[in-house]
DNA sequence: AAAGGTATCAACCGCAGCAGT
DNA sequence: TACTGCTGCGGTTGATACCTT
């Protein structure tokens, strides 16, 4: 048996991937229609009956990513981005359930962003929440704990959420940082501030 | 203009859970 | 009960675009 450079055992392409499309145009059609025939699902008899050469792994892949209707393309909002800080606070890395939270987005957009918010923050030495969500997460998790015996993610969150800037800069960009979170504060939320910083 | 760093996006990989046999 | 196949999820990686020096 054997394969293309690209191609591995079960259908999904390997490391050089971007020197072949996962599926071509023509291809995008045939899996649109195999779904708008057949439904969601079954994604292994996709490959089978529509004579796509990629496995049912990569075709749930990109319909679910691209194909979907009623996708939203673009920047997340304001609000979006209120929402997912919000859900991560009480879910943790549960991109799938958030989601489901956020119509039109898919869990590997929420990924994305919050992997790239993550480490632009903590570059900067700042809390990956705001306060506001912090206590909510406080509280929910005071109260869950008192049923259930609590949930990791809030934990983590107040673990994740301290402030840690090195000594060299910390005069300086301290000094400025706070300065202008008192001038804002006094205008904003703190809600709004966190997202200016 | 070039080089290096960073952000973003798309897709692969491995694993867990579930259903069917 | 054990095994197998399928599906979905979350972590990770690589390519590319963009930005900074």
């Amino acid at each position: 048996m054997s394969h293309t450079k690209n191609e591995r055992e079960d259908g999904m392409l390997s490391k050089n991937r971007k020197e072949l499309p996962l599926i071509d145009d023509g291809d995008y059609a045939i899996l649109i229609d195999y779904v708008k025939k057949h439904g969601e699902g079954n994604w292994n008899a996709v490959q089978k009956h529509s004579g796509l050469f990629r496995c049912g792994k990569s075709c749930r892949l990109r319909w679910a990513n691209h194909l979907r209707p009623n996708l939203k393309k673009g920047a997340f909002t304001r609000e979006e981005e209120h929402l997912i800080i919000e859900l991560h606070a009480k879910m943790g890395n549960k991109w799938a359930r958030m989601a489901a939270n956020l119509p039109g987005r898919t869990d590997n957009e929420i990924k994305n962003y919050w992997n790239t918010r993550i480490k632009r923050r903590q570059r900067a030495g700042l809390p990956l929440y705001p306060p506001e969500v912090c206590l909510q997460a406080l509280k929910e998790s005071h109260r869950t704990s008192a049923v259930s015996g609590g949930d990791k993610g809030t934990h983590d969150i107040l673990q994740n959420n301290t402030y840690e800037i090195p000594d060299v800069i910390f005069d300086s960009l301290k000094a400025k940082n706070y300065l202008m979170m008192i001038l804002l504060l006094s205008r904003m939320s703190t809600v709004d501030v966190f997202f200016t910083l």
